[in-house]
DNA sequence: GGGCCTATGTTATAATACTCACAAAGGAGG
DNA sequence: CCTCCTTTGTGAGTATTATAACATAGGCCC
């Protein structure tokens, strides 16, 4: 298991096998061959296979994956074996959809608390999940050993909220605004932005249309 | 101006300088390098200029880019020149909060429509946005001329949707449920997996720990 | 238990994307 | 008007990622 460059193209490529064993396993399928993941997630038999190589020896040869093996093998690799507490920050439209959002919590995230300084919503709750003003960030993140943190705010406080989670010891962050924030070294920063999708989609489209 | 193939990492990386040269625009600023645009964004500045040249000669030597022209030229590449009428799917938390995403129509797409099979959601509207059935989809889509359509349903929904908004005419989409759709080759497609950003962070956090 | 068959794991090859260094071009100043 | 200075545009070299081909290993059947 030589851990060496990973491209990050086959960590979102393994994220998305292992929603598809998942899926699998829950229709009962026990096993599976490198070109029927391919065939089910729109790739190839060899990319499957070179994916899974960077971490180790998963398959039989002649036979294919054991479908549950496999998946709680890549799960592990993703460093999702144990739960994430989650925070996010912003409870306007996209931070309590985000909040609400049932796939974090089938793949193991779980938000704890929603961050947000209007005092029309502090002390309200979302699906449960308590919105606390963004003052208290500190203090939660630490009690609840909160690693990692959601941007949903407007462009212009994307970098003073980033600045706070940082402060509060989040090791991660997830920015839906978009801003091009600047973190520490030592914290990992990913960017999702919503109209960057749609513009690909445009380019693409004037791309084709000649 | 040759149109050979474009690094998809460049059209990210042109949305994200047109983004900053907005901001530029409306702080007054009107001339900039490509130093400046990399610290800006957090690149090189052969990068921004390699990334220019796949589109021509933009800037003026020993002087450096004119910012409002330049982002100009930035979203006709795009294909932004013009609005694009966008429909979305879901009417759920997540669709609700795209709909009434700002982000969107300040880059030139304009949401005319949400569908929902929700009996107790058809008729009302989000923003002003109206709900309407699925059914009504072709009718709309033709009628508002969209080409663009956002597909945020829960997971085994995705795919029937999909089939339906291609039936409807969209010629493009962009897809927030976890699922692996399938669309025929003319339609151009593009998944943002909200889960798959936070497992790549976790992975990431697994690898710098050791 | 030996040979055949199948799908893996791996090595080699090709394609793609990035980095660096430099020559060319425009503007400013004398 | 010529020279110097700055920053672009580009082409060569490097690194990375994907594709394809192949040898290996495990299971199954006779």
């Amino acid at each position: 298991m030589k851990t060496l460059k990973i491209p990050e193209a086959t960590i979102i490529r393994l994220s998305v096998y292992s929603r598809y064993l998942t899926q699998l396993d829950k229709n009962g399928i026990t096993t599976i061959s490198s070109g029927e993941i391919a065939d089910g997630v729109g790739g190839t038999p060899a990319q499957v296979r070179k994916d899974l190589a960077y971490f180790g020896e998963f398959g039989t040869r002649g036979v294919g994956y054991n479908v549950r093996d496999l998946n709680e093998q890549i799960i592990k690799i993703l460093g999702l074996s144990n739960k994430w507490n989650v925070v996010i920050v912003g409870a306007g439209n996209l931070g309590s959809a985000l909040t609400q959002y049932k796939g974090f919590l089938e793949r193991g995230f779980n938000v704890v608390a929603v961050f947000d300084n209007d005092i029309n919503k502090v002390g309200l709750r979302l699906s449960g999940i308590p919105i606390y003003p963004i003052a208290r960030a500190e203090e939660i993140v630490k009690q609840e050993r909160v690693q990692i943190g959601i941007i949903a705010v407007p462009a212009p406080y994307a970098q003073e909220v980033a600045d706070t989670l940082v402060q509060a010891g989040v090791k991660a962050i997830l920015n839906f605004a978009p801003r091009v924030i600047s973190v520490p070294d030592d914290v990992e920063l990913r960017n999702v932005d919503l109209a960057v999708n749609l513009e690909i989609l445009t380019f693409n489209l004037g791309m084709n249309k000649k």
